[in-house]
DNA sequence: CTCTTTTTATAATAAGCATTCCAAAATGGT
DNA sequence: ACCATTTTGGAATGCTTATTATAAAAAGAG
C-alpha cells in the first residue's frame, strides 16, 4: 500500500561491512555509521536493529561472499600450487585495496571479539570450519592428480595454511607490500613439496 | 623526605599488561584497571598517565620481555629446528595460559590500533624489525652449520616465520588446542628443508 | 485525493567514558 | 612529634555512547 524502502539495504550493508572492516567494532560509533550509510538514524535502526545486530550481518555479508570467492577460485584453477597462491593474492589485494591496510575482516573480528560474544564466536568458527574443508577437498583433490605426495598429512596441512593466512593478512597491517607478503606466500607454499 | 609509593610500579603495570592484552584497548576502561590493579585511581594517574600512557607501557613491558625471552631460547638451542619449534611452544602456552585464549598482546595491539595511533604502530614496527632480525641472525647461524641449505632465502623464511607467528596465535582464539596448533608449527617448520 | 508507511531531522534519555578535584587518612623521613 | 607527600574514597565534570521518541515531510498504492 503505502510508501517503500528508499535505499537498497544490502547496498547500505556494504557501506556499514566495510567502515566496521576498517575501524573494528568498538571504534566505529553509531554517529560513524550514520555520517557514512547516507540513511537516518532511524531507518538504520528499523533495518537493521542495533549495532551488535548490525555488525553481526555485516560479518556474515563478509564471510559469505570470501568463501563464495575462495571457493570459484580453487575450483577454477587444476593446479594446486597456483590456486592456493592466487587465493592468497586475492586476500592480499582484499587487505591492501584503497591504500589502506585494513587487513581481513574475519581475523580481525577473531582477535577483538572471538572471545567476547558468542554469537560471533560461532560466525567465525562456522567460516574457519568452512575454509579447512575447502582446503581439505582441494589437497586431496591434488593428491589424487599426483601434485602432492601420497604421505603428506592433509589435515595439517589445510590448519596451516589457515593459520598463515591470517598471519599474512595481520602482518600486512605494519607490511603493506604487495612483493613482500607474497614472497611469503611463496615461501609457505614449498609446505607441499 | 616523606611517604613513599606503597606498591611496586612494575607489579602492577604486570596486572594491566594482562587486562590490555585479555580485552583489548577499547574493551577495557579505567574503571576496569581500577578494579583490577588494586590501587587506588588517583594513584594510577599519578604514576602511569591516563589510559593511552598506561596501554603503551604495558605494550612497552610486554613487547620487551617477550624478545627477550625469544632471544634467550634461540640462543640456547644450537639445532635450529629445535629452537624455533621451542620458540613456537613458548608463544602457544603464552597464549593459551589460565586456560584462556588470548592471543599474543603484540598481535592483538597490531590487529586493534595499527591504524590509528602513530606512537603505537612505531612501537609494533620496532618489535616486529626485532625479531626478524633475530630470525636471519639465527637462519645464518643455522646455515653456517649445515643445518639450512645454502641456496635458501633467509629474508623470506624470517618474515615467513614472523607472518606465521602471528597466524598461529591468531588462530589460537578459535582453536585452543595445544597439540593441534603445535602440529601447524612443525608443518611450517618443513619449509627449511 | 487519501491512506499508510517510511524518511527525515531533531531532541531527549540514560548510561558509560576518561579525567580532575577535594579532603581526610596514612606513612616514612627528619 | 612534625612535616611533606602519597594513598584513599568519593564525587564532580564534561563528553560520548547507544537507543528511543517526536513530529513533520515525503511518497507509493488504491
Amino acid at each position: 500500500m503505502p510508501r517503500t524502502k528508499n535505499f537498497d539495504p544490502a547496498e547500505v550493508l556494504e557501506k556499514a561491512k566495510n567502515l566496521f572492516w576498517e575501524k573494528g567494532y568498538y571504534a566505529t560509533s553509531m554517529q560513524d555509521l550514520v555520517d557514512t550509510l547516507g540513511i537516518n538514524r532511524a531507518s538504520m535502526y528499523d533495518t537493521y536493529g542495533g549495532k551488535d545486530q548490525l555488525f553481526a550481518k555485516a560479518l556474515e555479508s563478509y564471510q559469505t561472499a570470501e568463501t563464495k570467492e575462495v571457493s570459484s577460485i580453487l575450483y577454477y584453477y587444476t593446479d594446486i600450487r597456483q590456486g592456493l597462491y592466487v587465493m592468497f593474492e586475492y586476500f592480499v589485494d582484499a587487505a591492501l585495496k584503497d591504500d589502506k591496510s585494513n587487513s581481513c575482516f574475519h581475523l580481525n573480528t577473531t582477535v577483538e571479539l572471538a572471545n567476547s560474544s558468542e554469537e560471533i564466536r560461532a560466525s567465525l568458527l562456522e567460516t574457519r570450519e568452512l575454509h579447512l574443508k575447502m582446503f581439505r577437498t582441494y589437497l586431496e583433490y591434488g593428491k589424487s592428480k599426483g601434485q602432492l605426495a601420497a604421505h603428506k598429512d592433509i589435515e595439517g596441512i589445510a590448519q596451516t595454511l589457515y593459520a598463515f593466512q591470517c598471519g599474512l593478512l595481520a602482518t600486512s597491517k605494519l607490511n603493506p607490500l604487495k612483493e613482500n607478503l607474497m614472497k611469503t606466500v611463496s615461501t609457505t607454499l614449498s609446505i607441499l613439496d
